[in-house]
DNA sequence: AAATGTGAAGAGGTTCACAGCG
DNA sequence: CGCTGTGAACCTCTTCACATTT
């Protein structure tokens, strides 16, 4: 989170207290959608913790709903296609989403494929590889790019989301050069920190940190 | 304001504040291994918290440190070989681990490709797969068996930990077969929640959530 | 009666301020 | 002095309890 330089009291800009977390909003517009595949159109608060399991509570869900507004019916439940409807617009998720992916080896061909074919609303737009064997070539209707081409090939493109795989050394520069050829969000697969400017959306999936997790609970 | 005023039930108070995040402590120690390979032999606070960069701060990192024990020296900052060794301890990193693979598909073929190379602690022991063509072949060394054969080839193997890369629909079955076979741990890929013994470490990485928190970002 | 919606209490985690010590 | 170590203040998020509405 950006932090006030502030060290006094008056800091406090609170106004909204929106207190909430997009994760949990989106295991909940996937447990409506399943629903709503399962055939409901009406949902509680209980039945969707029981169907997301863990530890979901249904006072959780009605909290964190209750940001959103008020359109559950008393008495009764949730009516599905709104609430999925409402939620889809607040994760953006109401359009579809053009992606770029710099790094096209053994992972970001193994991404690329997996977002292609299981997820509707994203779709591969640019490929940027290094390798002059795959240079020239397509992916499914897709022509992979030389990586140096970046700033001359991706700003036709709309890609506002680029997925970043390629070793950590080049990770920082092929942030900076994504950024300044208009994208808005990157999600990270090398595993390092990068260091952009604020308004820029960055996620960084770090295998060799999740293991670690897992190896603290083990050892 | 005063102690615990108590008008609750049950009283869980004093014990351990143990108010620790396991991420944030890898943050550290890969950040302890970097200076260590700069050359650094002491590390202070503030230079950790700058080479992490991001939103660290010093103060969160000494808390942090202070609950494994004090072993900075003031004035002076911190021994890094001590620091690295006790963040290893605490992490599980003081060993190797023996790792099973299930779903060697695109993705399963990319992370072991990630792991077996760029990660010393990690070692892939096992893989399974249903694809009749690349059952009975190698791997590096690592033959692949069929996936109905799980109980009956991994627990010879000692593998505590496994990635599950098969659809969502395979996963919860594949998961509790894998925990039956003796995996204490369990990464998982398929975007679906495991509902397994709590003793079970599981750590699920869901890329359309990460995704989705983007495009959140963006709307 | 059954479920939502929400102020208030409670936990949990972070930051402050400074004591402690090389 | 500089930097660690830490109780206390603080802030954020979760859970409780119950008023509210269909």
């Amino acid at each position: 989170m950006p932090k006030a330089g502030h060290n006094g009291k008056l800091d406090k800009s609170a106004e909204r207290g929106l207190v909430i977390s997009i994760p949990r909003l989106f295991l909940y517009h996937r447990g409506c959608e399943d629903a709503l595949r399962a055939g409901d159109r009406v949902l509680t608060s209980h039945e969707l913790a029981s169907r997301i399991g863990r530890g979901m509570s249904p006072t959780q869900i009605r909290k964190d709903l209750s940001y959103l507004g008020s359109f559950g019916r008393r008495g009764h439940g949730y009516d599905l296609v709104v609430l999925v409807k409402k939620l889809a617009r607040v994760l953006g998720l109401d359009r579809d989403w053009r992606i770029a992916i710099v790094g096209f080896g053994n992972l970001g061909h193994a991404l690329a494929t997996f977002l292609e074919f299981r997820e509707e609303k994203f779709h591969i737009a640019a490929i940027f590889e290094e390798d002059p064997s795959l240079i020239g070539t397509t992916w499914h209707g897709v022509t992979i790019s030389d990586t140096n081409d970046l700033e001359i090939v991706l700003p036709g493109l709309s890609c506002a989301i680029a997925i970043i795989a390629v070793p950590a050394s080049a990770a920082q520069a092929v942030a900076e050069r994504l950024v300044s050829s208009g994208v808005g969000a990157i999600l990270n697969f090398a595993p390092t920190n990068l260091a952009l400017a604020p308004e820029v959306a960055v996620r960084t999936i770090d295998l060799a940190s999740e293991l670690s997790i897992l190896t603290h609970h083990l050892a």
